[in-house]
DNA sequence: CTTGACACTGAACACCTGATCACCATATAC
DNA sequence: GTATATGGTGATCAGGTGTTCAGTGTCAAG
């Protein structure tokens, strides 16, 4: 990618800022008025050194649309960034709410794309994600108010699963150890363990937690 | 909100749609084009409608200036369901491994949506992820191998901040109380506060933290 | 029956907007 | 010197675009 100017990357940065902070795309003459050009063809003229090299896209002819088709980064990068991988997920609701049951899934589709590596997160269409309530995870470093991402499959030992249990949907680790019935543990010392004599509904394995600070 | 009437519910569709898809909004005319009107009035009555009952917002005589103000759900979905926000955020390396300098930036580009009020996370192309090293913030939920969303700007007293000190850079609390000084403490009480003396770099504030299970 | 909201057609207008042509100036590369 | 890229001014044009006026028809409410 070739590299740009310091004016070209002044009027890339006003078009990007611009749309974020009005919701629509400026017009040339916005962006001569912004920077105080006395001609529309100035801007013609970074818009064409722009598209030339690659950054954005325009339709010809047509009022205020653009596309960036490059993100530039002025700040540096480094030696041993990561992989990403990029799966989608819905966000239902708080976990304690239970899980929407015969609900059309048609809610809010979160995408992530995180490091391949670390993540472990299987690509998973069905996977959604919950807002956490309560403290039983507060043990396992799980907070009310983070948000886990579930994938519906069967847990293993160990697992961080979100169970079904009176109802409601909880998270708490599944533990099967040796051939003996599998249990629920919260992991806050002041929680006892479950062990359901009837019915255990694992409705999926929590696979990652995202906090906002 | 006054409820909408199924051809406005379509045409706010359409809308929304032609944006996530094209990156721009419609004109007046592409959107009479899609349902096969006749003439353009069609459209200018849908809008009013529209922005009379509060969905959306334009800028009067000017092209594609489309703002929605209130975000329609057609489908049943939890009542509790969040709203999603975009943003783009490099994956840069270990915390620990000290700020990439004067390093060429074509690294891997991180994008998240999660739910908008809680996130706080203002989308900043300039944001980028760093992996945790260490066990210096694990009384405020923050782990070794957690990955953290850095947003380079500058903090506030209490945010959680990537600052460079000695050359490495490391993840602690910024305090900064009446007019004193700001210094840097670490979430974990066999760490002691850091007083810097000379400088102290901030890199950038923590807005989120996800971690994989 | 009348009123009003809804859903259009059809035509015309004004200007916002993108695009172009001519021209100038400076700096760098060959 | 001679290109080539950059960074502009100034004027002009064509068309995209939002907007308005006039009119038609349906349907439910009063």
């Amino acid at each position: 990618m070739k590299d740009l100017t310091l004016r070209q990357q002044e009027i890339l940065g006003f078009i990007q800022v611009y749309l974020k902070e009005q919701g629509y795309w400026p017009s040339i003459r916005e962006i001569q008025d912004h920077f105080g050009f006395k001609s529309t063809n100035a801007v013609m003229g970074h818009l064409r050194a722009l598209e030339k090299k690659g950054y954005i896209s325009r339709i010809p002819g047509q009022a205020r649309t653009f596309r960036i088709t490059y993100q530039h980064e002025d700040d540096q990068k480094p030696e041993d960034a990561m992989d990403v991988v990029e799966f989608d997920m819905e966000v239902l609701g708080q976990i304690a709410a239970g899980y929407p049951d015969g609900v059309e899934t048609t809610g809010e589709i979160t995408r992530i794309q995180m490091d391949e590596a670390t993540a472990k997160i299987h690509r998973s269409r069905r996977s959604f994600a919950l807002k956490v309530r309560g403290d039983s995870m507060v043990d396992a470093g799980i907070y009310e108010g983070d948000i886990v991402i579930i994938e519906p499959r069967l847990p293993n030992n160990g697992d961080i699963v979100a169970a079904l249990i009176d109802g409601e949907t909880t998270l708490k680790r599944f533990i099967q150890e040796g051939g003996n019935s599998p249990y629920l543990k919260a992991e806050n010392s002041r929680y006892p363990e479950l062990h359901p004599v009837a019915e255990l509904v694992i409705q999926g394995v929590a696979n990652a937690v995202v906090r906002s600070l």
